[in-house]
DNA sequence: TTAAATTTTCAATATTTATTGAAAGTTTAT
DNA sequence: ATAAACTTTCAATAAATATTGAAAATTTAA
């Protein structure tokens, strides 16, 4: 296989997997070539490499940059502002993780917590309610934990030799 | 806290999060209903309860249904078919990791499979672009026997064990 | 059978989301 | 200061996705 298939079939597949982390394509799309790029690349060559408009690849990069999944670098003597990926994969899944949990759990964990407050009329209706809640909010609070045991992984002793066993 | 606002709330919260699990956001109301309702519901509640079509309300419990994450139910003497919701978070939470691993990351592994084919032809690019697909492989396979031990958790004494420090 | 009840399909339409590109803004070298 | 290099913004537009609803298909009771 030649290299610039490999590289065009990997940005795609790549692309398809972050959009379902959460991301969106193209974003997922300049990540991944900044990820197999050896050299940090500058926001023409991502332009020119994915086809896309100068606004779409500003707009795209910024949300890495928020993401914490891409860096800015500087080249002395150089005006341009040049990118790259984070490509520690574990690295990456952690951050990623990070954002989730901020963007997605956050909210249904005070939405959950609300709703606990339902007043209870007797009724079968609000009794299933309850307990439905209950369950849901264990769930998500012990989600919570977990996401939150990953995040940490790193400096724990115990999770980084559990996590060796997938090796 | 009165329930008819308590269970619009939760529906709408629930819809977001099953949205970033990968279901759509029609989808993940029917099962947010369904989840809090005491009792099966039909098509026509369902469409009446989220202000549906009749269309989109048969396609979205199609999918939940493909998902295995609601069930069909049929009352004796009625000719309309109900359905009901899987209630236990955790096993809804292995057939949604499930679907995803088969929608997500066998893809992904298979692309990387082919895309590791690449011919080195000694240039720095390729050189770094082998070595990105490397780290991808193994992540990519970690994760993968991460889910697998998940969806197969119950099963196993150590997982179910360790899980449990969760609670 | 027939026909009423119910479910499914799908072309048309509406809604949401992503993308463009040119203008405005900012930074830096001279 | 000036102007070239570069980045950001955002209204207009395009593309993707979701939704409707009426017609077709299917199921069931009698």
């Amino acid at each position: 296989m030649k290299y610039t298939e490999a590289k065009s079939d990997l940005i795609q597949a790549w692309g398809n997997l972050g959009y379902s982390w959460g991301l969106n394509k193209v974003m997922a799309q300049i990540h991944a070539l900044l990820m197999v790029s050896a050299k940090p690349l500058s926001a023409d060559e991502i332009m020119d490499e994915l086809k896309i408009s100068r606004g779409n690849a500003n707009m795209n990069i910024r949300a890495l940059l928020e993401w914490n999944i891409i860096y800015r670098i500087s080249v002395p003597g150089e005006r341009k502002e040049y990118f790259k990926a984070e490509k520690d994969t574990w690295v990456l899944a952690r951050q990623v993780a990070k954002e989730r949990r901020k963007r997605e759990l956050e909210p249904i964990l005070k939405t959950l917590k609300n709703v606990s407050a339902v007043e209870n009329d007797g009724s079968e209706e609000t009794k299933e309610f309850k307990k439905v809640v209950k369950e849901l909010k264990g769930f998500a609070e012990k989600s919570d934990s977990l996401l939150d045991t990953f995040i940490k992984a790193e400096e724990s002793w115990f999770w980084s030799t559990i996590m060796k066993v997938f090796k």
